[in-house]
DNA sequence: CCGGAAAACTGACAGAGATCAGTGAATCGG
DNA sequence: CCGATTCACTGATCTCTGTCAGTTTTCCGG
């Protein structure tokens, strides 16, 4: 893997090898970087012509409001992800995508993006597989919550989050920081903010893994695995499909 | 609305005006039509080259299997639905299609999909509309598992068939045929086969809705709306975009 | 460095839903 | 049309997770 510029860059860097002038593409969208704070949401569900924004710092999360109150939190965003790329696509968000910590986020033009996309196949095809990939954990999300226990289920976010971290060059199989409060867990896993304390205290107790300030500690990640019943192949299969794309087809 | 000969053209025209030549081209989508048993998977989790299809009649079901032996449902197809269309992007299908009666399908080959999307971006755009819906709903069914009890989830999945149902011709507010078992049931909603019989108790026994013999009869819709905080919007909001797609930008 | 606020953590108790172990009802292929 | 299989349905019991009501620890701005 060669030396990357950007997190989002590494990313599809690893799944496709990017040429200079791709990566130097990739770097121009991020024109306009900014930073945000805390606890303001980027995009709001339900409203109209909600912006797109390429994460390049911080931690980031969607997430559904219900009228009851409580909420769902649908997907964590890490360095390197896509923020409402699908309210490009249909207008109306769907979720409001709420960054955890200060972030440093790119703001997307769509029609920059497509124009992007119309000139180089590659990386248009990229980002779709990683759109795919995030539908793929949204999936993965929902068989959690409805077929796996606290335990396996915790773990398995926490073995997810480390995987994606991994990617961009911000964890390791031993371990990564991480920024979420054990309420924000909660909304996450479908648990109360108190059950998720008592599952963290069994993976530590387990000899499973650590979480403790702001850090994952994976102690035995096999152990893990097998507990949560963790897939790799959901994050990191194939890749994007090159056919018809990188080259005609009669030419394979 | 148009008199629609399949349940695709119903299902799109309902968000676009399709014109003639619109319709001819949906209809020759249809040409490699056949029938497929209830049970024989038609979609395998995990398997490359995986086809795509377009339903024309009956009830599928996408789901994951776990180790553990359970499975999930991540989302019924019902007729004019596209089936293992992700699988066509991502190469290796994430999840097995099953059918649950009887089906009517249309292999779809993904060459001639986007040769037609290519000569008629305005049911590309649909189609791409149709997809993220699929994707809203995927989002429903995780909010509810993960934040609504097994009464207001089960009368939410309720109401979300329904509408889609009616969206096709082939349901109304008061009711619908449905062949879902309880079984199955069970497995979207994350529930207990039996927890699921003493849900549609109560449904019944509170003036709601009757599940009974493969029928749905809605007594009181709005009482179920309110009772499963239904949001209409997910399954129909402003439909695909038309800008850069249907005329260029600046023509607005 | 200090005080306040947020987050982490704990025990006691309650409740939703799972599991077990069945009995009736419907459906279907032969 | 009949036996078998699947599906619908029920009560009793158990357990996982939520709720309540705190205390302690950590973090952070002034």
């Amino acid at each position: 893997m060669v030396m990357h510029s950007s997190p989002f860059a590494a990313k599809l860097g690893s799944y496709i090898d990017l040429s200079e002038p791709e990566l130097l593409v990739l770097e121009s969208l991020h024109a306009r970087r900014k930073c945000y704070p805390a606890g303001r949401d980027l995009v709001l569900q339900g409203q109209p012509e909600q912006p797109a924004y390429i994460l390049a710092e911080g931690w980031v999360c969607s997430y559904r409001l219900l009228a009851g109150g409580g909420r769902q939190i649908v997907d964590f965003q890490i360095p390197g992800d896509f923020l409402g790329l699908r309210s490009v696509l249909s207008r109306t968000a769907g979720q409001s995508v709420e960054p955890l910590t200060k972030v440093q986020a790119s703001l997307i033009n769509p029609q920059d993006l497509m124009d992007v996309f119309a000139r180089n196949p590659r990386l248009g095809a990229a980002v779709l597989w990683a759109a795919s990939r995030d539908d793929a954990m949204v999936v993965e999300h929902l068989v959690g919550i409805g077929r796996r226990n606290a335990l396996e289920r915790t773990a398995h976010l926490l073995l997810e989050l480390g995987a994606r971290l991994t990617l961009v060059g911000l964890g390791t199989k031993a371990g990564y920081d991480c920024p979420l409060s054990q309420y924000v867990l909660a909304d996450a896993l479908g648990l109360s903010a108190v059950h998720v304390n008592r599952v963290l205290r069994e993976l530590r107790e387990e000899g499973l893994c650590t979480f403790r300030n702001g850090r994952v500690d994976i102690n035995d990640f096999d152990g893990l695995v097998q507990l949560a019943d963790f897939d790799h192949d959901y994050l990191d299969h194939d890749g994007p499909l090159y056919q018809g794309v990188q080259a005609p087809r009669f030419a394979a």
